[in-house]
DNA sequence: CGGCTTATTGATCCGACTCAACGTTAGTGG
DNA sequence: CCACTAACGTTGAGTCGGATCAATAAGCCG
């Protein structure tokens, strides 16, 4: 964050954490991300980086200057077109986590929270039901608003109804039907 | 809403909000938009509308088939370069309202809320502390994830300790410097 | 006028925050 | 090798902000 924006950045792999901060030093979670991604986009038309980007593990990136970006960009309609829909697609994921933010409570926004992990996984040909978890309870809980011992509650709460296994970070997804049903509950 | 992505439009004039709405029929104001913004960005890739577009007054709208966009944008450059800082523009714009949801209380988001309305109306050389909300308190508490009681408790509040004045929807912000303070305190 | 939407205010209740204690694991240095 | 520290995760008790329910204005229009 702050840096002057020379360069966009594509995950090659590892888990990613980005965050916005205020000049409080208050931090807000914004996404996690993972290979694949590129990151830098939001900022295109400022003079810097807006985001902390954190690694949650063992990661690596591919740096591509902005020139080259453009380059790249100007020359090929079809890297044009697909930036823009890697553009709204982002545009629409922060808007349905403004949904989350908005009108859920702590309950839905973790089940959701979990559901839409299940489903990048599921997409990376990795198991939908049972993975590990790169982030802490507190980046949970800052991503979706909530406080990290309302995270910890949540997860006792919901396998103590049987709809899913915790074991620290290892999570195991027991009833997706019914997990689908706490996340989309109308309130 | 739904309808398949044949058209983008450009506001011409008049205030208009934009809502995402799920299954069970929740809605969520996402944004209001004036004269000059561009509508239906956030999908291009997918095959239609996700937004619900309601005009908030008297209102006109250009619209743009999606061929002439694409066409617009794949011969000028100047134009491709400038709807990239658009779309990331509003990304932004998404993230600091998910900042806001996520970090601040009802009192800290409606300040936050009119000091924003404050800089529009001040960059369309309208005043910036003397203006009319074009939306309801409803939709102000929607979009900013609180009850609209707690909406008009909170202007309520800002009136009885002189920081705005308010009748309906015509609002004074008596005191910029002090209504930012009171947006930007720590938790 | 009456019906309708919007705004305001009061009373009550609950979900989630805060504060606090404690267990666990991993890393550090004597 | 073990004491010490620092994160992280979990759980409990108490509190409070804001939601909900309800009643009452106040503007708008046919």
């Amino acid at each position: 964050m702050g840096q002057p924006l020379e360069y966009i950045y594509i995950i090659r792999g590892g888990p990613v954490k980005t965050c916005i901060g205020t000049e409080e030093g208050q931090v807000q979670v914004i996404g996690f991300h993972a290979a694949g991604e590129l990151l830098g986009l939001n900022v295109l038309g400022t003079s810097q980086h807006n985001r902390d980007v954190r690694a949650l593990g063992t990661t690596s990136f591919c740096e591509v200057s902005l020139e080259r970006f453009e380059e790249l960009v100007s020359k090929d309609p079809a890297i044009q077109y697909e930036i823009f829909k890697i553009m709204s697609a982002e545009i629409r994921r922060n808007q349905e986590l403004l949904l989350l933010l908005g009108k859920h409570n702590a309950e839905e926004r973790l089940t959701a929270f979990l559901l839409g992990l299940s489903q990048q996984f599921s997409k990376r040909n990795c198991s939908a039901t049972d993975f590990y978890l790169a982030m802490s309870r507190s980046d949970i809980g800052n991503y979706l608003g909530i406080a990290e011992e309302t995270v910890c509650r949540v997860f006792s709460r919901l396998e103590d109804e049987g709809l899913i296994s915790s074991e620290c970070r290892h999570i195991k997804l027991n009833d997706l039907k019914r997990l689908g049903k706490v996340a989309r509950r109308l309130p």
